[in-house]
DNA sequence: CCGACGTTTCGCCCCGCGTCGAAGGGTCCC
DNA sequence: GGGACCCTTCGACGCGGGGCGAAACGTCGG
């Protein structure tokens, strides 16, 4: 007992994700927006005390942090590094069984795109980090000078994200896909220059995102023709 | 409640994780060792009856396995996923209060040099990757060719390595030193190599390794006379 | 073969945590 | 200004999980 005082004590934070509800909550924060609480109770199908109490340890334990709004608390991530541990644990987390259509069309939605945090994540992560190398724009962890001419022409902050004290340009092992998506601060700086053009907006599901007709005519342009992902519409 | 039944369900593992006793028996197996059903009940300071009842949730769940030798039960982490996942909980708990000297003691001793799995942690992992990276054998998550020369030239599996299914050399954030240490497929052959040198050894505290002689004057001479750490011996 | 040892299983007990309705406080909008 | 709305806090309750000692089971070694 006495060995392990000094060693990590990774318990306490585990034990803050270990509930089906602040798991749910936490889930919903990868999005990458903040959410009211109210948005968070429902979302987690509890009631407001329940939610607000569980924000509470949340909030106290550091995994999230609260911008007030008038009467609203607007909840989010405290930051990638939170981002980063739930999506790990999601790695060696089983599959969610699949019992109806709408929820099979749920978990296609969220394969094939969605945030994780502040980044394309799914199939269209995965693609986009795939084209990037095929392309020759992305080798080793970095962006190559092509790379840079490419997404600094599209209108992404290259530099900005070079100037980060976050890591670059990682792969981060994706969670659906079991491959590399591309994590980061350039990973970040794409996905939100991806929403700004309006290539890929929210869609219905929390946490899955869209590719708009206008996103497909861009990236395919971007890419010679190359689709980031072979999925057709899901409907 | 409908919406997240199809995201990642990451509450279960993060459950296993979260007991304190099921926590310390993980980070007693991140020194990458299987060990004795009663060794982990030693080292979690509880009884061999509590110990079973948890050992046989995280054999359920996966995240340990099994070898049975006569009367003896080994556990071991199921993987380096599991690994990654505990290390990344780390990077975000608390550090424990160190509150003896034999607290501080253990603390330095984690801090210079331990095992995160199969590879090399702490200061010494962080000073290896630097190394690597100052004498030009590793630059942007891959081994140059002046590096393959070096490793192999020291035993190093290299080529094993590269043909893992597992990602080769990405850096992993440290726990204690907030910085990359080398981790993947290369970070666990060139821990094999020190091992089985003698150049590192297994020191009194679980998961804490210590510098050998020998090992001092072999990678000073690797790395022209320049060491890993700055550390003076741990008393 | 038998006693020692390591480990698992069983049964019982206790504690902590999540839940909700109600109450209270603060903000918004007509 | 007052009602509606959002959110937090409080108090009580029930359930689940961790703890241990004892018993059972399997292996080892003299």
């Amino acid at each position: 007992m006495e060995y392990f005082a000094r060693d990590a004590d990774i318990a306490p934070v585990a034990a803050l994700i270990a509930d089906p509800t602040r798991a749910a909550i936490l889930t919903a924060l990868l999005g990458g927006r903040a959410l009211a609480a109210g948005e968070l109770a429902r979302v987690a199908g509890v009631s407001a005390a329940t939610a607000s109490a569980h924000l509470a340890r949340l909030l106290d334990g550091r995994l999230v942090d609260v911008v007030p709004q008038g009467r609203h608390r607007y909840y989010r991530l405290a930051g990638h590094e939170v981002a980063e541990v739930l999506e790990s644990l999601a790695t060696i987390s089983a599959r969610p069984p699949v019992r109806s259509l709408r929820q099979s069309r749920q978990a296609r939605l969220l394969e094939e795109a969605r945030t994780c945090y502040d980044h394309l994540a799914g199939r269209a992560g995965v693609g986009l980090l795939d084209r990037l190398r095929e392309g020759g724009h992305y080798a080793a962890c970095d962006l190559t000078e092509r790379g840079e001419r490419l997404l600094s022409g599209l209108g992404v902050d290259v530099a900005g994200a070079r100037g980060s004290r976050r890591r670059f340009a990682p792969e981060c092992l994706d969670w659906t896909e079991r491959r590399s998506h591309l994590g980061g601060a350039l990973g970040a700086a794409i996905a939100r220059t991806l929403f700004e053009r309006g290539w890929y907006r929210r869609g219905a599901v929390p946490r899955a995102v869209v590719l708009t007709d206008e996103g497909r005519q861009g990236l395919a342009a971007l890419f010679s023709g190359k689709e980031l992902t072979s999925a057709t519409p899901v409907t």
